[in-house]
DNA sequence: ATCCACACGTGACGC
DNA sequence: TGCGTCACGTGTGGA
């Protein structure tokens, strides 16, 4: 919100803050030429995303947005986290590309809505970015283009960041349900700031589907309407095979259907670098949709061929300083000459490494960094767990200061990524015992090393579990290594020969995932959750929706009262009354209900109701003089056989009532059933 | 409700129903001689209780009462479990112990309560139960001595359910916190028709503990109030370490402390019948409490040592056609000429291990019921899997027609369990390699045999996973068998020899368990689970929470309207308006409350109540007489000045009160602030 | 150091 | 028949 404002101060320094506490990723922004109009004219790929190759989100970012029918703007992964310390669930940027939009789309964005203001604004913070990445004093000359409105929403939505199922992502996330938005109309009156300033800045479709581990977001200055044809490219790219959705309530997000292969293919390759790095024919099915180039150069940033960049992870202090020292120079000034070339546009830069690195300092100074090493380091960064992702520390570390504590809370998974990233190596090399790289030729040999090249995860060469290593110890511990064993049936656990526990234990994993966002999301929507137990999450869920519950009954009774007191109120301020409607008290009559009702002097009023005894006649008449507002003044009562005759004089205290609303009223209360 | 009428054919049903369809287990009635005074004057041993093995669990209920310095009356655990078919959570019975009451209290329930007419109704359906169980016609020479209230009370408890948190057990097992009522005034205005009925039949205190999967609640007919000996008692009986309750609100039952390793040994006992059975020494710390013969005698019920039994099971048509026989026996007559010798007052009864088989034909019918089979046999029994533990089916089925699918349902984790029990077995043996029964000396041929002797559980001899053994396996292809591998570390799995896993696996057991129940209580309050699934079951409970939310807010501020609009006409229309805004009446009625009970002859009580006349009192009490289901006969209410006297006859219609039950009911309903 | 909560991999089972 | 869900045992990190 007040990112929007004009003081750029807040937004810098959330940037700033950003890659100063987690180490933000690649930098690209959109590009400062928006003239051109072809595919990937600008491509940002900073913040990794959980479950998310970060390459190959960002390639099926483009793949969507270049090969989708309609002309979307922008395609952003919003990635979601949570707060482990405060359990609140965060969408942070994950990725995004930025296509542009049509050329009148420019044309307005230049002209209407941005100011020279608004410009020179604009502008200043892209400097400010791009000497930030580039690590030299801000620069000018990479921004003379103009930054059109639509290239400065997807710009600013780096910064955005949705709690506890704020926003349209947010929605999206936590219903499971995709929202779709389509026209100016639509955005302005979306319960969402974001979808306004959308709208605001051009866009007039916005899209969100829930996906995996977070939500895609779909923009566009055109007008698209729902169709079934990006929904679905959508989930062929981005789909878990979990995207069905719990909650009831005809969504059109329909469980994938025969995609299941297709998309388990994809995941293979988005959580198995290894395997892609082989090139595994399955990602190569969607790499054809995009450049080879593009992929080739991935993969060289995912080896860290730059020493210097593992040189600064090694004393992630040092780039704190580093940081430190350009918001320090960004709070003194803007505008300096220009030093190296800025790094806008361009696709891949070390920046990225050094950020990839940096984002978990802990573990990979323990690493060897060379050769294989960076495999396993760099699949440890593709998982996911919950909190601590660079993009939800980037949002979160300028929400509270917590970010250390997210960003040390997912040590814990880091080893348990390791071993199960170690697991899919072995697997991966199945069918490539003869890997480029490194790869050691027998699996069996691969993991209890620890001294060879290969260290598993976080501590050192300890007893790194997974039974399935126990046994293989056991084994070396009875006889000596069987070299001819492995020739046998090379991985070890499969028990069966079937790679089907491949997918399995992924697709339980994604079980689990999902299962952990919708606990995240009900602790987002129960208030006062005790304990960050997931036990008391469920007991506080349960109590609270009991008590929803009855508080709502109440209320809504208490409604029911008010509104029919009001009703009474409005007839008789007509003055003319003449039509209480009691036309279908006319056949309760019939079962022997009567009520008699006489003004008397002043404000009080006689009813007489006589009626059958059993049902608790009283509590109704009086239920219904409380209702009413009506103070007793005398009653009584008294059965006769089994007709009950009830008598009360009663005082019109608040309001006053003539005859014929009062007996309507009564009536309405005592001859109708209970609504139980 | 309707269980409690003359009319015993109903509670007949409830009790044939039960037998018929789900196997009811081992009978006993409270003992037909409650002069007896010493401890184990009745015992029930019914329904089996997951977690608990039913000895155990029984002796533990034994054990607290018996010990407890208060003179607890009865003890009996509620067994949770859940309805797959419709997810409901229900609380059946799972087991009871009798003690029996102080002499004037066998007195008073000689004397007053019962009429000549209950007693021989009483006599009846115990004479009924007597015959069902002993296969022969009525006989009513087994019931001479009266029946007490509490006897009679206790033994109706076991037709007893509460489904989705009703009643006091039902609230305590979701709330996760002990509820402790004592005193008839308590008991009487308590929202669950059972403390009422307990009061009526002359229950003064009344307790329940959520505990592991269920509800342990404790009666008296004497006056106990809270304290924490019992607490810490229940806590070391059946804690499972999980007791500490998810909501906050400063319940007094606080976390386990240091008992852990206390209650962990108790769990190996109970939740490993194989350990006990070699006469575990943390089993014989609960066993020294209790006479030595029962275990013997629980002993011999486990192992199924009367053939008939099994022949049994393996055509449970012919068991429904014997419950139905009898059916039909008890609809057409009672009073029939003794034949067998009366089972009440018995502890062990065939019938008991005829139940037992009958519970789990499916599986039973697969197993040689001799040597180690039983075991494996037992230990499934066990098992806690959700449903159709035959204590629920007891209810379920005759609540609903799905009790055959609940005992479908849980097939599923029997074999689970059944490999659970198998490493147990081995980790049991440990310590004694020499065991009694079987008990393979080799424990690598334990598990794959699957022709020896030992079946582990659903398929044959399946692959019988367990991934260690899989390496076993591996191992076995590779070489021979090693016989010298053995001796070396027994077992296997352990990988560190500590047998703390053990305990671990409990807990987490535990854990999962405890995580479950809440599952289904959330599945419970949340309407429209669209799939059985637990993510499903999470995102709609959370849109539902979110929609109640929303819901909410919204009516609130449409009351919130409709109650400023109401002001506003209120004003414009009053022209005196004086001043009736009265939402700090909180405190008021607390002074200046007067309630006057007199018990009249008969079931007619006559009742007046003073007080200020604001606020509506007439609404209040006659709500309250609804509540308490008392009929008026006459009423007059009248006014003098700001004081209200409000003087009533009513007729107690399903319920009689004492003057000080009828005193304390009212005034809680009618001094107390409302509840919202 | 002990307990507790969690995540993980894995086999089973139903569709 | 794969695929999804589940429960289980186990390892681990934080209190």
């Amino acid at each position: 919100m007040n990112l929007w404002s004009d003081d750029n101060s807040s937004m810098m320094e959330a940037f700033m803050a950003s890659a100063d506490l987690s180490g933000y990723p690649s930098w690209a922004a959109p590009s400062p030429a928006p003239m051109t109009p072809a595919p990937a004219a600008a491509v940002l790929s900073p913040a990794p995303a959980s479950y998310f190759n970060q390459e190959t989100l960002q390639q099926r970012l483009q793949t969507l947005i270049e090969t989708a029918k309609e002309t979307w703007t922008y395609a952003i992964f919003w990635q979601s986290s949570v707060d482990v310390a405060t359990g609140d669930s965060l969408l942070g940027w994950g990725d995004g590309y930025y296509k542009g939009g049509s050329e009148e789309d420019k044309r307005r964005g230049r002209s209407s809505a941005s100011s020279a203001a608004d410009q020179e604004h604009r502008k200043r913070v892209l400097r400010q970015l791009n000497s930030l990445i580039s690590g030299g004093p801000p620069s000018d000359e990479a921004v003379e283009e103009e930054v059109t409105d639509t290239e400065w929403f997807f710009l600013v939505s780096m910064t955005q960041s949705f709690v506890n199922g704020d926003g349209l992502p947010g929605q999206a996330l936590f219903s499971g349900q995709p929202s779709w938005l389509a026209g100016g109309g639509m955005l302005a009156v979306a319960p969402c700031e974001r979808a306004r300033q959308g709208q605001q800045f051009g866009i007039q479709t916005i899209v969100c589907f829930p996906v995996g581990s977070g939500v895609l977001e779909l923009g566009s200055t055109g007008l698209i309407f729902h169709s079934n044809e990006i929904t679905n490219k959508v989930r062929i790219l981005f789909s878990f095979n979990g995207l069905e959705v719990a909650g009831g309530g005809g969504g059109s997000w329909i469980p994938p259907p025969q995609f299941s292969s297709a998309a388990a293919a994809v995941n293979h390759g988005e959580t198995d670098p290894a395997a892609m790095w082989i090139s595994d024919p399955s990602v190569v099915e969607i790499k054809d949709l995009v450049s080879p180039a593009e992929i080739a150069a991935s993969k060289q940033s995912v080896q860290f061929e730059n020493p210097s960049s593992s040189g600064l992870t090694e004393n992630p202090s040092s780039m704190h300083m580093q940081q430190q020292f350009h918001h320090e120079q960004q709070q003194n000034g803007v505008g300096n000459p220009p030093a190296q070339p800025p790094l806008f546009g361009n696709r891949e830069s070390n920046f990225s490494e050094f950020a990839m690195n940096s984002s978990r300092p802990q573990q990979q100074q323990q690493f060897n960094p060379a050769e294989t090493g960076e495999i396993l380091n760099f699949s440890e960064r593709k998982r996911n767990p919950p909190p601590a992702i660079p993009g939800a520390s980037l949002f979160s570390s300028h929400q509270n200061p917590k970010a250390e504590d997210t960003s040390k809370g997912n040590k814990r998974s880091a080893a348990a990524a390791a071993s199960r990233v170690r697991n899919n190596v072995d697997e991966g090399m199945l069918s490539f015992s003869s890997a480029p790289t490194t790869c050691p030729s027998s699996a069996s040999q691969v993991k209890p090393n620890g001294s060879g090249g290969i260290v598993a995860g976080g501590g050192g060469g300890e007893s790194e579990h997974s039974d399935l290593e126990a046994s293989v110890k056991e084994v070396e511990s009875s006889r000596v290594v069987e070299p001819e064993k492995r020739p046998r049936k090379r991985g070890r656990k499969p028990a069966n020969g079937r790679e089907e526990p491949l997918n399995h234990v992924e697709a339980e994993r994604q079980r689990r995932e999902k299962l952990n966002q919708r606990f995240y999301a009900l602790r987002a929507v129960v208030p006062n959750v005790s304990k960050m137990d997931k036990a008391s999450l469920l007991g506080d869920a349960i109590s609270y929706i009991t008590e929803l519950k009855s508080k709502m009954q109440s209320v809504e009774s208490e409604n029911q009262g008010l509104r029919s007191q009001l009703e009474v109120l409005k007839n008789e301020k007509e003055t003319s009354p003449g039509r209480p409607d009691q036309q279908q008290a006319a056949d309760r009559c019939l079962q022997g209900v009567k009520i008699e009702v006489r003004i008397l002097a002043g404000p009080e009023a006689m009813i007489r109701l006589q009626c059958a005894r059993m049902n608790h006649p009283t509590a109704r008449l009086m239920g219904a003089l409380k209702e009413l507002d009506l103070e007793v003044l005398y009653a009584s009562v008294s059965v006769v056989k089994e007709v009950m005759v009830q008598q009360a004089t009663v005082k019109m205290a608040s309001r006053r009532y003539t005859q014929e609303q009062l007996s309507a009223a009564l009536y309405s209360r005592i001859a109708e059933l209970p609504s139980a």
